[in-house]
DNA sequence: TTGTAAGCGTTATCAT
DNA sequence: ATGATAACGCTTACAA
């Protein structure tokens, strides 16, 4: 049952390999005769060229691949969608690797970098010396949501501005005393959601908290911090969330001690989830534009994998993507008065 | 910047390249001496033997592909976890591909397939004589969620008697007049769950609908077929939806024509997406175990193929997972009377 | 234990 | 226009 190589054709057809190469991709002009026995032959014996075959002697896979945490959430399904369209667009296969917070994911990664032309790495999935090595052996590399390692590209989301207009917007409500729920250790991002947060209560003349609630982005650590906030000063009237799980969280807390969200106690989230307008009152959050986080990594990963011969490095991207601020009622905006700002 | 190839490390080590590849995978026993030269060789030089000339002879990609219709909403993604997980955990790489309604979906598939040992296809992305034409080549597929096509494994969730199960419920709350808004025609799935539905009403001596109400498996589309049952009848006291999203889409209609979802008009859906619990009233409807599909997918797969050098074809594999009733509050149950029925 | 050499299935360079 | 033939980078008999 073995597929049938380029030997079987060009015996079947009475020609040379070469030949039989020469038709199946139109690369030279072949003469007629032959032409038509070799597609004779390549129809009858069902023959498909091997990826292997023709990578090996192309020195190129053909392929992108792609490094996130996990699957779980909108998130990075989002990403990994704009990341496919893109690549199939440029003929490209696309492989995945979730790490999942297993610790064998610095081998894991070697392995995939080794299957493909070029490595989209999301968050930090990945550690800086490995992201050095596999550009080292020659795979571009780009980054999202991820610290900068070395020169190489990165793209991201606007958080600081952003999140200066919404804690703005949230003190215009009157709001005084807000916590922030979330983890400016673990990530670049929320680091700059919390420094736009300081910065509006500093332009408007307020006293910033001296820290954030710290919570991992997932609803269960988000209960948990929203709990822990309230509980420690009850003149608070807004939780300013990371992101949007942790928001989740917030609700459950915040029906929990009976308060009523929006009115009582504004609550804002981030990323705008697909859930975030389900909810009751829906949620104010920010949109992150992550499906073009996705598209502007393929392409600039074909870009760099075209650009391999020619010398003269091009200077690494670092590229910002505009945010979103998108008012629903959750800040205490009643649905009329809600809406998207820019 | 070449990588350097198993020859240069030989060179280096003094060595012969067929020594250097029995030390890499330490495939057969070498002399200390030169394996301690081999090893300082390949840390020196930081080689990696390249997966195409490894696969090339060994003859296989240690890869698996999914195909599937889209990532928006958690069904696939969750599916695709699950498969990557039991992929990475028997060394395979994953490749993925999303048909997304494009045309050239069948010319990705012939290419995708091209570039895996196994291919686990999902909903109805790829023409039947597409998947015959793969598994004649040699590729072993499994199918998820899809007619059967010849003899190839098969793995769906069970559907008929949780659809029986949960109409039945229904009808034991009262409800005589109830929808079925999905389309039976585009899905085994969907077919199923509507048989479940008139099965439930048969058995009670109760005359089930005589259609269901066409709509397409997103919010959109069951926000118009919703509305439509609605006008057309106004005795209408509950909607059996064939999954989440057009459950969504009857919230909002049901809003829209001011009835009380849960003691006025019952709403179910299927799936059991995160989003589900979080809406008020919190959807009753069906779990799916689609992580596990695509664990079993995965599994089969690797079972196929290494069993791909033994004569006598193991019978094609048909796989049917339990499915379980949620109870929440959409159905008309008190919260406190809800909960998980097998 | 170690090395030689024959594949694995292409593409691409050279002659002709 | 066509055909040999040399890569491409590895694994694995087969010899020694």
């Amino acid at each position: 049952v073995a597929s049938p190589t380029i030997h079987d054709v060009a015996r079947a057809a009475g020609v040379s390999i070469a030949t039989v190469s020469r038709v199946q991709r139109g690369s030279a002009p072949v003469g007629d005769d032959r032409r038509l026995r070799v597609e004779a032959a390549i129809a009858e014996l069902r023959y498909t060229p091997s990826r292997l075959g023709r990578s090996l002697a192309e020195r190129r896979h053909a392929a992108l691949g792609i490094v996130f945490p996990d699957l779980s959430g909108p998130y990075f399904s989002e990403v990994i969608r704009g990341f496919e369209a893109e690549a199939a667009e440029a003929k490209h296969g696309v492989l995945i690797l979730s790490t999942h917070g297993r610790q064998a994911a610095t081998d894991l990664v070697r392995d995939l970098s080794a299957r493909v032309d070029g490595l989209l790495v999301l968050g930090r999935t990945v550690p800086d010396a490995v992201i050095d090595q596999v550009r080292r052996g020659g795979v571009p590399v780009v980054l999202i949501a991820r610290p900068q390692v070395g020169d190489a590209d990165t793209i991201r989301a606007e958080n600081r501005r952003a999140a200066a207009r919404l804690a703005q917007h949230l003190i215009e409500h009157g709001h005084r005393d807000m916590a922030f729920l979330g983890d400016p250790g673990s990530s670049p991002d929320g680091a700059e959601r919390w420094t736009g947060f300081v910065r509006a209560h500093r332009r408007a003349g307020l006293t910033p908290p001296a820290q954030p609630i710290p919570s991992l982005y997932r609803e269960q650590e988000g209960y948990a911090a929203a709990r822990a906030a309230l509980s420690v000063s009850s003149r608070l009237t807004s939780l300013f969330c990371a992101n949007d799980e942790i928001a989740l969280g917030a609700y459950a807390a915040a029906q929990e001690a009976g308060l009523a969200i929006g009115p009582e106690l504004a609550i804002s989230g981030w990323d705008d989830i697909p859930l975030a307008r389900h909810l009751s009152p829906p949620l104010t959050t920010v949109h992150q534009p992550m499906r073009e986080l996705g598209v502007r990594g393929a392409r600039i990963l074909t870009q760099r994998i075209t650009d391999q011969g020619s010398d003269g490095a091009a200077s690494p991207v670092r590229a910002v993507l505009t945010t979103r601020l998108v008012i629903r009622a959750s800040c205490g905006c009643s649905p009329s008065e809600g809406g998207t700002a820019r």
